[in-house]
DNA sequence: GATGGTATGTTGTTATAACCACATTTGATA
DNA sequence: TATCAAATGTGGTTATAACAACATACCATC
């Protein structure tokens, strides 16, 4: 195992070599290798590892019972999932996971966190404190996307995330990091009428706008 | 402090009264009372505390630069919030948090991650775990109404959001918690429409519906 | 079983966003 | 600077959901 790549990932950066080897031992690391297209994980499985690419790219999809087909996310080396299915007992996975190319998967059995909390080596908390970061950095970025995308109409989602983008850089002035397409894919809308609705918004006069820098103009 | 209520709430669950104390004390543990309608956190702020409701209500909310008000959320009794802003550095809050009434509210003063990580009591691996676990199921229930909410049809939101309940029951005939109002608060559309909606899945013979009891027809 | 209140369903109207097709702008590169 | 491709904006049309007002069903309890 390579703990030199290890190294970089979020979930081990604290840790030495020592402590990688000790971790990777007690939490019975295994690799795997699947080939492009192949399933790592069933939506309805429960799993007690968390998985870590290694190599290649995953996605992570969702397909009903009525035959509708979405791809929700991809994800590459140094990617952390299913962390959350294996923190908690019985939790099934509401996705499927699917090897976009051939690639390779890092198992750790974590099981329930009871696991962990028993154990006195000083990756333990190493680990736990990764986790701890991982898991707060997402729960913002869902929480933030689902309050922007909760209200109903194109000009309130944006105004909503201006808003927090203005909190964030602590001025009313600032630029974004999305173009116009992935704006709108961020606040579930469609980017022609995105466009639109930001026309209509200079024309209010409440922002002025030139492509992704913004000014929030109160009256 | 009261230790037989905080054995109570999920973040000290799983601590005797010794480690209560011991972790009170080593986290500067300190009690505040708000008059209703006070701010216990503004947009903008940066927090190394953590805060639980000890007695009250808190409601978490947004004011925008336009004047713009909602209402996001109300927690109460045993209720942990800000913990993720705690966890993090420098990361600003992005919603106000209001005393709902006469409430009373225990800071823990978590700093960023690595406190914790540097102690060797007994207290604080329990801690990261309960937090470990706070932030799994925080994070379940924003991703599921994050990806819920994310079709543009009123269908497809209702397949999606069924579609995940299937899989968790491990059956397509099951109830859902959910009154109609509230199911259409969750999916973020209009109650009647939801409603209108249904009966036309029922038409088309995609689902059975009564009252909570649904069940997924394929065809 | 009657009564009232709440939850749910229905209908029609209106507002809004999706969608489509195309025009314009922008930015990179020869 | 000329050329091209990609990003962004615009106008018109259509589909869909919000909204409002009301009808019906459901449930508790008298």
């Amino acid at each position: 195992m390579n703990s030199e790549f290890l190294m970089n990932t979020s979930l081990f950066r604290n840790m030495n070599e020592a402590e990688i080897k000790d971790a990777l031992d007690s939490l019975k690391a295994t690799e795997k290798s699947y080939k492009k297209g192949e399933y790592i994980f069933y939506a309805g499985d429960t799993t007690d590892s968390m998985a870590l690419v290694l190599d290649g790219n995953v996605t992570i999809e969702n397909n009903d019972a009525w035959g509708n087909h979405t791809v929700l996310n991809s994800m590459g080396k140094g990617h952390l999932f299913a962390e959350t299915y294996a923190l908690l007992d019985d939790e099934p996975l509401l996705v499927d996971v699917v090897a976009q190319d051939n690639c390779s998967i890092l198992f750790l059995r974590i099981g329930s966190i009871k696991i962990l909390q028993n154990r006195n080596e000083s990756w333990t908390k190493k680990l736990m404190s990764s986790l701890l970061v991982i898991l707060s950095h997402r729960s913002l970025a869902l929480s933030g996307r689902s309050f922007h995308t909760a209200p109903k109409t194109i000009r309130s989602r944006v105004m909503s995330y201006l808003n927090a983008v203005s909190i964030k850089k602590h001025s009313n002035e600032f630029d974004i990091p999305f173009d116009r397409q992935q704006l709108a894919d961020y606040l579930g809308v469609e980017r022609s009428a995105l466009s639109k609705e930001l026309g209509k918004m200079r024309d209010d006069g409440i922002i002025s706008v030139k492509k992704n820098h913004f000014k929030i103009l109160v009256n």
